[in-house]
RNA sequence: GGGCCUGUAGCUCAGUUGGUUAGAGCGUCCGCCUGAUAAGCGGGAGGUCCGUGGUUCAAAUCCACGCAGGCCCA
């Protein structure tokens, strides 16, 4: 464990080896467990985790979704909250059953019943967990604390319990009923499909409109007439579906448009179509010419009856109760002019808009296809053929019956099946609905209390959705999911009963308690009892199962076996405080748990959620295996660590719902820029302390010691107050770059300056020496606490050292800091801004001039505009001489004497008062003379010559320094630096000194000496350069650690390195002091 | 087809209620400094703020219409 020492850190790392090491130490000391057992009693922090399924391996977006999900954890246990982490594993749905079907080479739905759902679920059982061991390694190595043990998986007898408890609920409030949607069915796999697995299917580009769409396709493109039963003409109608004939119920057409009737001149035919239209059929030479014999209004076709095209369903022809009969004119804005002939064929159960018309106009639900596509005995012509085989058989039938006015082919893009490739066919299904549509405003008013990262997701994007919601389609015809719990009796289907427990249904079928271990198909689907309402009756499980995103919506209850266990304990966490997800769950997860938590709880179900956006492949395109346009992320978390990977996603907006491209130069920067620095402060403290023999002593540091001191640690307070704002709104894209400053002004301002006072900086009971180390390990053991979050890794690393044992076991049990106010300090903070500021203008003027920073200047002159700011680079007095290698400080009388100023008008107040006039206040502002700027800046106001009612002050003109010319000067935001250039002598010789101490430095670096090792230096030098080294030997003595008197400086030198120094010969020899 | 988002330097991104000469980091080029540093510092080059029109004294910012990309939905 811990030494009680602080040990010296080499400045070389790697990261990698580190976290390996660390993931074992935690491991071993059971860090994580403690982490949350530790903080028994405190307030809980719910974390409801989303599961993924175990079927593919872990990419790079689950990787973002767990460092956001480790990190926000991670820091409210440090705030002091307990943390639950349960991980979950999503089990059902059709990807599963997919690759079940493949592994069992079962073409589709039936082939599964063949085999038996006993067998197919057992292959669900063993594909769904098929990857576990490869996401708990990766998760692990990327340091995301997570508790598998106690996770959770929609598959499991208690979770699906709490799923059946979650409908019965719904039931129970009337929320359920049963109706139909027209959904997309696959044929090939026997089984309507989600949207989303609609989504999944083949895509190509639309060659002409360049979209992206389903995939094209050719099918027949058929032209057929309805005879007409009041006249002796008929309706022209067109479809590319010609297996839909048979279903025929109505024709649409549109109310604004024109009708034509028309007479064939060749046949004599009489018939309407839209006139645009039939232009078309003419002009393409599908037809002869005809004449037009009259033009009307869709709307006056209306309630027009005709013959049935086919002999089927034309039972329906008569009226029914509601004195609605089929076969009819209706009137639809879906008849468009677009294709065919404003004229549509509508068979109710075969498409959307068909469906939603037979509705309105009472048509009866008439579908005599299978899920299979295959015809029953209500079609006797085509029975048992699948439909899209048939449509060739029903053309050449409707040719025969006379009834086939064209038949041509169509290129159009329709969707496909995403496993099969087949076409899918659109058909109305009986399901079962969650009523939605009904509760929008408490949807949107219950989102309206949650905390949306970014913000425009809940109020844009998921807002509107929620505001038009429909009514939610529950059911699916699959195996392998949690059943509905709907057991009906088969000889009244309005006898139904909603299960909503296993003891419930153990009652009802007369089972001992505990009978029913399983609730999957196989088990519960041969569960039937006899009805209590119906004599005779036998009760039987509808074969659904549920929508697998009702399970995962289910997930604050279902995880916790609630109501039947952990009620109070459910109840408390909800809504929970906290889950992450993509952006494509908007309509996902997010919405289910936000559906169901407010139809049982009427709450939120969640008050804070952070949306990542996706990630993309360097080249800005999806990532894809196949295009291997992306490193391994295993790869990347050995080549460079978890650390930098964590850092590189929360710096990018990929935690802020953008697309990240993913690049790994992009983590291995981060590496140089973040934790490489950080590692060399640590190491810099480490290795002098030990050179030192300096130790922790347990003192705090004293801000008044040192300008730097207090200064470093105000800087650590605001860095800790701003990661504490930014981490509290869960902005953790803020976060990063909060980090890099305050690590910049660390090892850029802090070290850089105060490296002397390490260095030799007297004996050990120098004050000023104790401070600076006592203030950087201070810093640097906050620092690991602040860290702690992000960087888990090397935020334990370096605390475990510099805590010396005096700390937790981990600084993941710690708390994170506190602002301390009595270290705050803004006014010093300015200050030491204002002094760096003058010391980069230097820079800058030195780099301008070609004067070496090495070769010492008398004096450089400072003016300000704020006369304030003066104190402050005074008390920085020191810092920016030695910085600058600057002898004196001066002060100009006035900025007037370095500066002329020129003047510009402050539109953002000159605008508004002033509207139009501004173009006479720019020429006037810009004929300002130095001399006028002066006066305004002295507080002496000027009127406007032309300008009625403007008198220019300081606050409506902003006033520009420019250097005076001839002068060495730079100036930038109220600090103006003039630097004296003139060299005498004695500077000249201080400078030569200077290189040569940079000479002998380097040369003990190339003889590898260690940092204190004492040496014998000889040299041999003539002129200027002999004069500079022995007026200066004191000085360079004392820089390179050679305690002894001035060498002689004309004597031979043996195994000598020649050096040049500004022209000057040098021979140089180095070598260790006894 | 609809909703939402995005479009700013070679790359990744900031850019406040509309306000002046549009910024940062990385990269690149030049120079410098360095006994903690695999670093660091200073400077240069680099812009059709996606396009077109409009509102306004003033537009990267507001409005309209497009274009391109993304996510979701149909």
């Amino acid at each position: 464990m811990a030494s009680m020492k602080l040990r010296a850190v080499e400045p070389s790392v790697s990261f990698p080896e580190l976290e390996v090491k660390r993931l074992d130490t935690w491991d071993k000391l059971g860090i994580f467990e403690r982490s949350i057992s530790e903080r028994a009693g405190a307030p809980r922090f719910v974390f409801y985790d989303g599961p993924p399924f175990a079927t593919g391996l872990p990419h790079y977006g689950h990787l973002v979704g767990s460092v956001i999900k480790d990190i926000i954890p991670r820091y409210f246990t440090m705030r002091g909250m307990q943390v639950e982490r349960r991980w979950g594993w999503d089990c059902h749905g059709l990807p599963v059953e997919n690759e079940a079907q493949k592994e069992l080479q079962l073409a589709d739905a039936r082939a599964v019943m063949d085999v038996g759902m006993e067998t197919f679920n057992q292959t669900c059982r063993s594909l769904v967990l098929r990857y576990t061991a490869e996401w708990k390694r990766t998760i692990r190595r990327l340091g995301r604390w997570v508790d598998h043990e106690h996770g959770y998986r929609t598959m499991d007898r208690d979770f699906m319990e709490s799923v059946w408890w979650v409908f019965r609920t719904l039931w129970d409030q009337g929320r359920i009923y049963e109706g139909f949607r027209v959904q997309p069915v696959s044929t090939a796999l026997g089984t309507p499909l989600s949207n989303f697995e609609v989504a999944l299917g083949p895509q190509e580009k639309d060659p002409v409109t360049k979209k992206e769409g389903h995939k094209r396709r050719q099918d027949p493109s058929i032209t057929v007439r309805f005879a007409l039963e009041s006249e002796d003409a008929s309706l022209w109608a067109w479809t590319t579906t010609p297996w839909t004939l048979p279903s025929n119920l109505a024709l649409a057409v549109h109310p604004d448009l024109d009708y034509i009737q028309f007479r064939l001149l060749e046949s004599g035919e009489v018939a309407y179509a839209n006139p645009t239209c039939l232009a078309r059929y003419r002009e393409r030479g599908r037809i002869g010419d005809y004449e037009v014999l009259k033009t009307v209004q869709g709307r006056a076709l209306e309630g027009l009856t005709y013959r049935p095209l086919l002999p089927f369903f034309a039972e329906y022809a008569l009226p029914n109760a509601q004195g609605q009969r089929a076969f009819r004119v209706v009137l639809s804005d879906h008849a468009t002019l677009d294709s065919g002939t404003g004229i549509v064929h509508i068979a109710p159960a075969f498409g959307e808009d068909d469906f939603a018309i037979g509705q309105r106009e009472g048509l009866p639900m008439v579908n005599p296809v299978s899920l299979t596509g295959i015809f029953d005995a209500s079609i006797p012509d085509w029975e048992g053929r699948h439909v899209k085989e048939a449509d060739k058989d029903i053309m050449t039938k409707l040719k025969e019956l006379g009834v086939l006015v064209d038949r041509d082919t169509i290129v159009h893009a329709t969707p496909h099946c995403y496993r099969t490739e087949e076409p899918l066919i659109y058909m109305a299904l009986s399901t079962w609905f969650m009523a939605v549509e009904n509760m929008r405003g408490r949807l949107v008013a219950l989102n309206d209390q949650v905390h949306w990262v970014p913000e425009a997701i809940g109020s844009g994007r998921f807002g509107n959705w929620l505001a038009n919601a429909r009514d939610w389609n529950l059911a699916r015809s699959r195996f392998w999911g949690t059943p509905l719990p709907i057991w009906r009796c088969d000889l009244d289907p309005s006898d139904m009963l909603c299960v909503g427990s296993v003891a419930e249904l153990e009652q009802w079928a007369g089972l001992a308690p505990g009978t029913v271990g399983d609730l999957h198909r196989e088990h519960v689907d041969s569960i039937t009892f006899p009805s209590q309402k119906t004599p005779g009756g036998t009760m039987v499980r509808t074969s659904e199962v549920f929508d697998c995103w009702f399970e995962s919506g289910s997930m604050p209850f279902a995880q916790n076996h609630y109501p039947f266990e952990n009620k109070e304990y459910v109840e408390a966490g909800h809504p929970g405080d906290f889950i992450a997800e993509g952006v494509d769950q908007t309509r996902g997860w997010f919405y289910t748990l936000t559906v169901l938590s407010a139809a049982l709880r009427d709450r939120p179900a969640f008050k804070n959620v952070i949306v990542n956006g996706i990630v993309l492949a360097e080249d800005g395109t999806k990532m894809s295996k196949s295009k291997r346009n992306f490193t391994d992320p295993n790869e990347v978390l050995e080549k460079f660590g978890a650390d930098a990977l964590r850092i590189y996603l929360i710096d990018s907006p990929v935690v802020n719902a953008k697309d990240i491209r993913f690049a790994d130069a992009g983590v291995q920067e981060k590496i140089r820029t973040v934790l490489l620095p950080l590692w060399n402060a640590y190491s810099f403290l480490t290795r002098y302390a030990e050179v030192d023999g300096w130790q922790p002593d347990g003192v705090a540091p004293d801000p008044a010691v040192h300008e730097l001191d207090g200064w470093i640690l105000a800087r650590m307070q605001t860095l800790i107050g701003l990661v504490r704002q930014h981490m509290d709104e869960y902005r953790l894209y803020l976060v990063v770059p909060a980090l890099l400053e305050f690590i910049d002004d660390l090892t850029n301002w802090y070290i850089r300056l105060s490296r002397r006072r390490f260095w030799r900086g007297g004996s050990s009971e120098d004050r000023d020496k104790h401070n600076a180390y006592r203030t950087l390990h201070h810093v640097l053991l906050t620092l690991s606490r602040v860290l702690a979050p992000f960087l888990p890794f090397v935020a334990d690393e370096m605390y475990e050292n510099l805590a010396v044992g005096q700390g937790k076991d981990s600084v993941h049990l710690e708390d994170y800091p506190e602002a301390d106010a009595s270290l705050h300090n803004p006014a010093l903070e300015r200050r030491m801004e204002l002094a760096r500021k003058a010391v980069s203008i230097g820079r800058s003027l030195r780099v301008a001039q070609d004067v070496r920073i090495r070769q010492p200047l008398a004096s450089m002159t400072v003016a300000v505009a704020q006369p304030e700011d003066r104190a402050a680079i005074e008390a920085a007095r020191e810092l920016v001489l030695g910085e600058l290698n600057i002898k004196r400080l001066e002060w100009a009388e006035s900025e007037a004497a370095l500066v002329s100023f020129a003047a510009r008008p402050n539109l953002k107040v000159l605008g508004p008062a002033f509207g139009k006039r501004l173009g006479d206040i720019k020429r006037e502002v810009a004929a300002l003379t130095s001399e006028q700027c002066a006066q305004i800046l002295q507080g002496t106001d000027r009127t406007s010559p032309e300008v009625e009612g403007l008198v220019y002050t300081t606050d409506n003109l902003l006033i520009d320094r420019q250097s005076r010319e001839g002068l060495v000067v730079g100036t930038d935001g109220g600090v103006t630096v003039a630097l004296d250039l003139h060299l005498t002598p004695e500077l000249e010789r201080e400078g030569l000194a200077r290189e040569v101490i940079n000479r002998v430095q380097n040369t003990r670096k190339d003889l590898d000496l260690a940092l204190d090792d004492r040496i014998q230096v000889e040299l041999s030098a003539s002129g200027e350069l002999a004069l500079a080294v022995a007026d200066h030997w004191e000085m360079i003595a004392g820089e390179v650690l050679a305690g002894h008197p001035c060498p002689p400086l004309d004597g031979p030198v043996e195994q000598a390195f020649e050096l040049e120094v500004l022209g000057h010969p040098l021979r140089l020899a180095v070598h260790k002091a006894r």
